[in-house]
DNA sequence: TTGACAAGGTGTAGAAACTACACTATCTTG
DNA sequence: CAAGATAGTGTAGTTTCTACACCTTGTCAA
């Protein structure tokens, strides 16, 4: 079905703007980020992150939970603009502004995405083990890792990829993942419950052969508040 | 002179792009901010913060350094991205896209700014004194304040204030108009010096009726590090 | 049933960083 | 030469950070 091209004209020309995100999340102890197997060109069957182009009448965030709703699967997630990347060539067809964004997705959640619209597949890597990305992706990428492990200090944001109820241990598996770096037990745990920002649920999560642990959940699950 | 107007055509609608700077400086002791008079529809003659629309061949950053040269004569200072502004119908004309900036002018540079391009007049405003703002600019001016007061504090970012060499009194008058609060002479300097961040020139700063203060230099004037 | 295993859970002492605080020094001006 | 103004300096108390080891409570297999 070929119908006549509608086309829109201005007095100036204007560059494309698309949305990429970089989902983040921890699986089995180490941080991942989501990618997507490229359906079309340019860059056709590279990996590169979920995104797209932006809606004339719809706002940026909206654009960016779209893509990432119709690429993956994924939505209701933490989301948060990173940065915009305007280089003049990055994409081999027009002008393209990407506001990129980051998300967190919680720890182990049931996701297994779903490739749809411009993805052809979808998967988790490591993030010691990225494959070589299109476009400027893995600048974006980097760019993405260092915000993320700056605010893990000065902000609650670690509890987005915490589920609904979880054990310190988990959290401090997923610090430890973050910082790549391991943390001394007690003085992880004196340290969280100073911040007043988690509670015992009462109940007692029993995992593998050993002592279960105490159960808590985020007194505000969704809020990212700024510590210190 | 009225030529025949060329158009650029496009199978999707594009959106325009435009760059804004809040340029910030620190006048009589107080955080002030660069605004400008505009000269043309929409909004003509209320303060706006300077700023253009992206040229199709340039850069991100080049389009915040361009307009800010164009609008106000400004040029060789810090800039940094900011944030990217996209509500659907934050401008009236079509769909725009502001890739915003903030730039810092040392502290009392010989900043008479001079208004030329798209600003009827140009004009320096206390923080604490700002008229009423064009657009979404208020937004705009509050997240680069947040912004520059967040990375006061593991940033040496405050040195872009300063003329190329600056007393310890007016580096702290410099923290004290960015925080809105006093602080204690010997802890700050103590915690300066510490930072092993400036080197004494050897010379005297004499000003005023009292003893003449030690000249300071960064050592690094152009980088901005992050510390902690 | 009991012993081996695995993670959960807890306190303290020393070091480092932060805070509050007051007086003398050196220049200019009248 | 006295008055006024900012420059320049140290210490003690408090708080925060860091390093560090052992007992608890469950599962599982012999």
């Amino acid at each position: 079905m070929r119908v006549p091209k509608e086309t829109f004209s201005y007095e100036y020309p204007h560059p494309a703007v698309t949305t990429d995100v970089v989902v983040f999340t921890i699986r089995d102890g180490r941080l991942s980020i989501l990618l997507v197997k490229r359906a079309n060109p340019p860059h056709q069957g590279e990996w590169a992150l979920p995104g797209g182009f932006l809606d004339i009448d719809e706002d940026l965030d909206a654009c960016a939970a779209r893509e990432l709703a119709e690429e993956t699967g994924i939505s209701g997630v933490y989301l948060e603009q990173l940065y915009t990347f305007g280089a003049t060539h990055r994409d081999p067809r027009e002008r393209v502004i990407s506001v990129t964004y980051y998300a967190l997705v919680p720890q182990d959640a049931l996701a297994a995405p779903r490739a749809a619209g411009d993805a052809a597949d979808v998967g988790w890597y490591a993030f010691e083990e990225l494959p070589r990305l299109a476009f400027d992706h893995a600048e974006i990428v980097t760019m993405a890792h260092h915000r993320l492990v700056a605010k893990l200090d000065y902000s609650t944001i670690a509890f987005q990829f915490m589920a609904e109820t979880f054990t310190l241990g988990e959290l401090q598996c997923v610090y430890e993942a973050l910082l790549n770096q391991e943390l001394d037990k007690r003085n992880f745990r004196k340290r969280i419950l100073s911040l007043d920002l988690i509670e015992e649920t009462g109940k007692l999560r029993r995992t593998g052969k050993h002592r279960p642990a105490r159960e808590y959940r985020a007194k505000h699950p969704k809020r990212v508040e700024i510590i210190k």
